[in-house]
DNA sequence: ATTAAAATTTAAGTATCCTTAAATTTATAT
DNA sequence: ATATAAATTTAAGGATACTTAAATTTTAAT
């Protein structure tokens, strides 16, 4: 089995698991942009080579097999972003989708190498954890959604979502980066938005954007 | 057009052009192994896509159009190699294989970025030409085949095929790289091997081997 | 508990890229 | 020049991964 598709397929439900996530049909159709006809067809097959435990109208889950081959997968897209990020110098909201290409198209030598040369890293440049060779995934500090934080508090970026460009990108303008001190100043109930300081700025942002950055609160 | 089958097409007929050899369909077929009925089909896509000139039976030709896409493939490939030996450390006989999947599933600006990283390099591990982003190819200097080398003669290796790993594994081995210099000691009409010397060793070579290897005669 | 809405699956069909086998055309040898 | 071999194309068909539309099942609201 060596397929892009099915690749995608199992490391999309990887992730949902990974986040507690039902995985359900639906939610990975709209992940891929594909049908649910689709995904049903898929989820088949995948269930009949023995990657995923699926009945119909139920929910999916990998298997031993399914888990071990998805985070083969998920920990190349991973070690690429660091890659990419760090020793070629592509901006933050640029390396998924360029790992996303790479992360089919990789011997597991060739990703051995690329790790040793990084020194093992453990997170990727969203914060996500990097499954080890053996499956196993790195420990993610406690983390603080920032629209959960409170006035006054304050802490460190530790993750960030990895879904949207337009805000990863966003996020590289303002100056926010992993590591970064966030303080909250003050929440405005009215449209749920945040003024945060980071550095020396102050700067108001949507509650929406707010949720996608998780805090190691001080 | 975005697909890697077609762009597995463009380049290997983009090589040929190169080598000067005919391009038809059994050439085609033999180097991506697969079956010259199903070349042919693909050859009458490439040809109503205005990437190729195709008559039936007749010599198959890249337009300006084919082999500009080709030339941004075979782009991408070499310079994949020279980063993963490079940068990477690679050997020589895992590159190709490496770059041949890498070559369709990145985009322009990392390869842009990547060719800065080495400093805008001109030929492969092997030897072989960097198309530039206009297209142009750096031109070779002028080479010898080794099996045609008399003996006293020496030059230093200047490319190698690049075609078969195994061959390419036996180099490293015997201590063969790009830049090496090479004596021509002994030839045996008997079974056309040559015995030839490299550094302070003497070797014997069969003459398939040899005339896979490309001398700059002193 | 019933019903409407949402999710999921089934059915039918498409495009792509491949296959083998047969037919046709071209190249080669004498 | 002609027969034979080799190359190429055509024909028919298969696997894969998708689509839309219709049917079925589950979920959620009242």
């Amino acid at each position: 089995m060596k397929n892009i598709s099915t690749e995608n397929y199992l490391s999309e439900i990887y992730k949902l698991e990974q986040s507690k996530i039902k995985v359900k049909t639906n939610i990975i159709a709209k992940k891929l942009d594909i049908s649910n006809a689709a995904v049903t067809d898929i989820l088949k097959k995948l269930s009949s080579n023995g990657l995923i435990l699926y009945e119909r109208y139920k929910n999916i889950q990998l298997t031993k097999k399914g888990k071990d081959y998805a985070s083969v997968i998920v920990r190349r897209h991973r070690i690429w972003e660091i890659f990419l990020n760090q020793i070629v110098g592509l901006p933050w909201d640029k390396v998924h989708d360029e790992a996303h290409r790479l992360e089919h198209s990789s011997s597991d030598e060739l990703i051995d190498r690329i790790e040793e040369m990084l020194n093992y890293p453990e997170f990727d440049p969203h914060g996500d954890p990097i499954p080890a060779k053996d499956g196993s995934i790195p420990k993610l500090k406690e983390s603080t959604n920032l629209s959960k934080v409170k006035i006054g508090e304050w802490g460190k970026v530790i993750r960030v979502n990895d879904y949207d460009n337009e805000f990863l990108n966003y996020l590289s303008r303002i100056g926010l980066k992993l590591g970064k001190k966030i303080t909250v100043k003050d929440k405005l109930n009215f449209d749920n938005s945040l003024l945060i300081k980071i550095g020396d700025k102050q700067i108001n942002i949507s509650g929406k954007l707010a949720s996608n950055i998780f805090i190691d609160l001080n």
